[in-house]
DNA sequence: CTACGAATTCAAGCCGACTTGAGGTCAAGC
DNA sequence: GCTTGACCTCAAGTCGGCTTGAATTCGTAG
């Protein structure tokens, strides 16, 4: 059975070692022992960090990716879960949108100054309700 | 000529007085002056924190809203960086979609475990790529 | 005039996700 | 057997954007 050493995890999975044993201290992965000092992780790790990787991008935190791997570090992914991080992100997806629509609006507006272009003047006026609605839990994706 | 205490600018803006404090500190907004020890503030600050918020929710950083300031208080957006913003923005939704979309697959997918399901693997072993793709800046848009 | 409440300063703390550094241990190759 | 270099632990530091708390100073209403 060849398990890895924390330098060939992190090369292959492309994060530090720093990062692994930090994973290792909160729980989220674990190694299947010890040789000497040195973790020595399973193969299945390696899947394992992808899969955090993908989460975290998804906008989900270390503590909620823990609660995604059942006792055997296997993956089991609540579907409620999903569909809730789903529609968050759907409605950050739609604010996002209006942002870059406003942005390139403004951009192009032909007013001298920006504060003379009405649709700009709305958008500032009512970004405070913008502001309430997104507020909830962005992502931020890496 | 009625100047306002950072308590009322508090309550018009929905901020916490701390937080423009701190603002004044950072250079993001000023005081027109001090009464005995009291910040006054110009009305024009209401704006000023409204674009303010309105950039921060865009995934602009403090420094870089800063810079969107002349140097009298009024807005002064480079055009060129807006559209720049809006690509960004473009590119993050649009990673933002595709990982929506791979969520509700995922929630949906028929698979007895979530491994099971090949597009999911697919999405797994890519997710490497896309990682590196979305790291550029992501906003989060509080 | 005095009490009250709102404002002030300054330092320190918080959050998440790590990184860094000092000082120590150990397995493998020669 | 010895050196080397990868690994170890533990504490502390980093970053951005604030918040909190203690001790203090003021302006204003009664």
């Amino acid at each position: 059975m060849k398990f890895l050493d924390i330098g060939t995890v992190a090369e292959k999975a492309g994060v530090a070692p720093s990062t692994l044993r930090y994973y290792d201290e909160i729980g989220l992965i674990a190694a299947v022992g010890r040789h000497g000092l040195r973790r020595q992780f399973a193969p299945e790790v390696l899947l394992q960090l992808k899969l955090i990787s993908w989460a975290k991008s998804a906008g989900f935190s270390l503590d909620e990716i823990a609660g995604m791997f059942a006792a055997d570090g296997r993956p089991d992914l609540p579907r409620a879960e999903l569909h809730r991080k789903a529609d968050e992100l759907d409605a950050l997806i739609s604010n996002l949108t209006a942002l870059s629509d406003t942005l390139r609006h403004v951009a192009e507006c032909s007013a001298p100054s920006h504060m003379q272009c009405p649709k700009f003047r709305d958008i500032i006026e009512a970004a405070g309700e913008v502001r309430k609605k997104a507020r909830e839990r962005p992502p931020g994706a890496r």
